[in-house]
RNA sequence: GCCCCUGUAGCUCAGUGGAUAGAGCGUUGCCCUCCGGAGGCAGAAGCACAGGUUCGAGUCCUGUCAGGGGCACCA
């Protein structure tokens, strides 16, 4: 399968340096070659404007521009047809040798179908998920988590080598609190005096309920007198089983974990700080340099902070690394871990953050360049917030007062398909309104499904033939029609698609092209039968072969998604 | 107040600076015995507003209006 609109480019780019060469054409900057599919019959298969952009520099009428390069246009295989028309438009029309042959070409793939060579012999590590181990993973992570693991697989699809990672927090206050909290309910089942917890620092949840419950089971009353570091490793490990579990249910797995408490053993999150301080961003103040009298008035007497200077970098203010009793803020070791995953080799290092972690992220990406590393590989996904309805409504909540709605409880509401598809296919930037109730209807209706019931369609034909014994061998691809050519035209955009969400970090398309390709699928699937007393059998065994590969595109398209491939609805 | 994101059909959303802006739901009318109809065909209906850049703007820039999120020595 080619990527199309490249090769047409290279095309076009033959024809006019030899337009150039043979003087037809003055010499010019030439910019990128815009090449699109096009979307009105009569307009060729796929066009280029570029006739149009050039003209001025040029100095001349388009159409005369696009009449010297299409003089000059090598042949290839894959184009039947070249014309000019509107006001300078090249248009081309595909072969139906070179379509007819993608049946074959598609069954060659499979499960790789629509690979891409953009990241041969290079890493890619996307970060995502990075819940830190406090709770069961909530809805509000859920957009995220989906995103980023379609992502690591339209990467893999791109020809990266991909790890997926997740990063949490083991070492903060919060897991303090979480060891403390499991602490509490344990001496609460041993039904012995309660230490005196603060209600912002108590996690409430049921969960530690039962997690208390289990360690009673297993150690009776011998962990009376631990402290929470013991409760905290416990809850943790306890806590990390179930999160991946709940990912599982998703098909979501992390190749590594990677916990921020390595950063303080292996002193990188000092070191992280020496080299800033050697390089002149940090310095010690009580508050910042650019604050306010009242505010300097409030910090008087309070200990000196360690403060990068971010201002220089475009913020509106300096950040805290290390607060005035000596603990590094948060920042500190993520830049740190930024640092990491730049030296461990990464070509591209793709972050899925909440829009929530939007602002904070810009100043760990100062914290990078200010280290003076490249940081071109790096790039953030912000995913916008979903509010998840049910029932008119909204679900919000807290972990630590344990009110919270969890992945598991979507999951066995709506599915994993519908999940995935439904927090996939939308711009990662746009605001997204889940409602349960209308995810539930609409998938038993629509997109879901309509995409699936594609997959179904072809698994049933292919059992129906083997059912009657009739086989595909020496069929002759001929025979097939114009339904089929339009389909196998738009099953060649695969290549096209992976690429523009790889390099646009738009995983979401791959959601739309799923819904158009089933858009073009189930109308013709009715009119292109194998088994029909009108069909005759060369016929048939043409049109087999299609089904053929029109199930190894959904199946690619769908597992791309994360989705289940049924056979059957 | 400052920063980020978003305004496209009644609703939920696509849309690479290119030709006549697309889907689904809803709505109006129609079709179907044969590989599972969770289908198919047809109709009505739209780029928040005002400037600007460009041969060409839903798309880029500025402003206005409206909505969502973020602005800790928390993570």
């Amino acid at each position: 399968m080619k990527h199309l609109p490249e090769a047409h480019r290279q095309l076009l780019q033959m024809a006019i340096s030899s337009a150039q060469q043979a003087g037809a054409l003055p010499m010019f900057d030439l910019p990128e070659i815009p090449v699109q599919p096009s979307t009105r019959p009569g307009q060729g298969d796929y066009n280029s404007p570029v006739a149009l952009s050039v003209a001025k520099a040029v100095g001349m009428k388009p159409r005369d521009v696009a009449e010297r390069i299409v003089e000059h246009l090598p042949p290839a295989e894959f184009v039947s047809q070249v014309e000019i028309a509107g006001p300078g438009f090249i248009n081309f029309s595909l072969a139906r040798s070179y379509v007819v042959r993608l049946v074959d070409d598609i069954l060659t793939e499979g499960e790789r179908v629509g690979s891409v060579t953009l990241g041969a012999g290079k890493r890619a590590q996307v970060e995502f998920v990075s819940a830190n181990p406090t709770g069961p993973l909530t809805i509000g992570r859920s957009r995220g988590a989906v995103v980023g693991d379609t992502m690591a697989r339209l990467l893999e699809a791109a020809g990266y080598d991909v790890q997926r990672e997740y990063y949490f927090n083991n070492a903060g206050n919060q897991m303090v609190a979480l060891g403390n909290s499991l602490r509490y309910r344990y001496l609460e089942q041993l039904g012995l005096p309660l230490p005196i917890i603060d209600d912002d620092n108590f996690y409430r949840g049921d969960y530690l309920i039962d997690f208390a419950k289990a360690l009673v089971a297993e150690h009776g009353d011998s962990l009376k007198d631990a402290d929470w570091s013991t409760f905290k490793t416990y809850a943790e490990h306890k806590m990390f089983d179930w999160i991946k579990q709940t990912l599982q249910s998703v098909d979501i797995h992390h190749d590594n974990f990677f916990n921020e408490d390595s950063l303080f053993q292996s002193g990188a999150v000092w070191d992280t700080l020496a080299e800033l301080e050697q390089r002149g961003h940090i310095y010690s103040a009580a508050e910042w340099e650019g604050a306010s009298d009242e505010e300097k008035a409030q910090a008087a007497g309070k200990a000196p902070a360690k403060w990068f200077r971010s201002t220089a970098f475009g913020d509106d203010k300096d950040r805290v690394m290390v607060k005035s009793d000596g603990v590094p803020t948060y920042t500190l070791p993520d830049i740190a871990y930024h640092r990491n995953k730049i030296e461990r080799g990464f070509d591209l290092m793709v972050n899925v953050l909440g829009a929530d972690h939007g602002q904070q992220y810009r100043v760990v990406a100062w914290g990078v360049e200010a280290l003076g590393l490249p940081a071109d590989g790096i790039h953030v996904i912000i995913v916008q917030m979903v509010r998840f309805m049910k029932d008119g409504q909204i679900r919000k909540g807290s972990t630590r007062r344990g009110v919270f709605d969890t992945l598991d409880e979507l999951v066995e509401e709506v599915g994993p398909d519908a999940i995935r598809y439904h927090l996939l296919a939308r711009s990662p930037n746009t605001h997204l309104t889940f409602d349960v109730n209308e995810v539930i209807r609409k998938s038993n209706e629509n997109a879901v499904f309509y995409i699936q019931n594609a997959h179904v369609r072809c698994a049933g034909i292919l059992r129906e033939a083997e059912a009657r014994g009739f086989s595909d061998d020496a069929a002759n691809l001929d025979l097939l029609g114009e339904d089929e050519l339009a389909f196998l035209r738009k099953a060649n955009e695969l290549p096209e698609v992976i690429t523009a969400a790889v390099t646009e970090y738009e995983p979401h398309k791959i959601a739309f092209y799923a819904k158009e390709l089933a858009a073009i699928f189930h109308p013709m699937y009715d009119r292109v039968r194998v088994f029909h007393s009108d069909v005759p059998e060369d016929v048939a065994r043409a049109r087999l072969r299609f089904y053929c590969a029109a199930k190894v595109m959904f199946a690619r398209v769908l597992r791309l998604m994360g989705m289940t491939t049924p056979d059957r609805m």
